[in-house]
Order: C-alpha cells, then sequence, then structure tokens
DNA sequence: CTGATGACTATAG
DNA sequence: CCTATAGCCATCA
C-alpha cells in the first residue's frame, strides 16, 4: 500500500474519530469531510481495512437512509446496532432517525464558537 | 490491462 | 416501502 492510499485511509478514520458521542453520520457525508468526493464507497473500504486496536468509532457510521450496512441478522449488524443503543442512538423500525441523530459539522463550530459570530451581522 | 466487487447513493416506477 | 438501474471509484484477482 504506497502513502497515497494510507494518507487517505488515515483521512477517512481521523474525520470519523470526530463524529460525537450519540450521534450518526453518513458514508458520503464521511466522504465528503475527509475530501474524498464521492467517496462514499472508498470510507466502506477504509472501515474494512481497519487495524487492530484503531479506536475508530466505525459504528456511528450508516447508510444515508439510516440504514445499518450489514445484513441483518449478521454479527456485524448485531455488534453495530448493540453499540449505537449502548450510547443512546435509537434504531426503530431497522433503522436510525437521521433527522434526529445525524451529526453537523456546521452546527459544532455554532455551539463551540458562537464568540463573536454575529457581531459583524 | 481487464473485469468483478463492494461497510454507497440517487432516481424512477 | 421495495425493486431495478445506473453512476461511482478504490481494490483485487
Amino acid at each position: 500500500m504506497n502513502d497515497a492510499q494510507a494518507q487517505r485511509f488515515e483521512k477517512i478514520w481521523q474525520t470519523i474519530r470526530e463524529i460525537p458521542e450519540g450521534l450518526v453520520a453518513s458514508y458520503g457525508q464521511i466522504a465528503e469531510i475527509a475530501g474524498v468526493p464521492r467517496g462514499a464507497r472508498q470510507v466502506g473500504s477504509a472501515l474494512r481495512h481497519l487495524p487492530p486496536g484503531h479506536g475508530v468509532p466505525w459504528y456511528r457510521v450508516l447508510q444515508v437512509s439510516g440504514t445499518i450496512a450489514f445484513e441483518k441478522g449478521s454479527d456485524q449488524f448485531d455488534e453495530q446496532s448493540k453499540r449505537l443503543l449502548q450510547e443512546g442512538v435509537a434504531i426503530l423500525g431497522g433503522k436510525v432517525d437521521m433527522r434526529k441523530y445525524r451529526w453537523q459539522p456546521d452546527l459544532d463550530e455554532f455551539l463551540w464558537k458562537p464568540r463573536g459570530a454575529w457581531d459583524d451581522a
């Protein structure tokens, strides 16, 4: 694996690490933030290649519809839903309500650095 | 190089 | 809501 690939994966993993506990993001969303336009599939690929002991909250990444990407009934599906429920993310009808749990970096900015945000308005 | 694959998504019916 | 289709693009055989 060359540097460019490793770097892209690192960037994606780093982005996923920014998702706050209790919130989720879609593959496409992570791709966009990580600077990989139309790279939703690459995000999935990056997660598939996660090294041991990564500490990346991979379970906070869902399909844009709020559905868990794994097949229902699989071990991975169970593992992911379990972890989400554990941090308060509800799963109704097999899917997460994205309107409610979707992470919005813009909003983070708004909440963390409101200082002077409206000064020149 | 070529073709198949996949932890994706958008759109149409 | 579900299926089908078509883009998408890094990876892999």
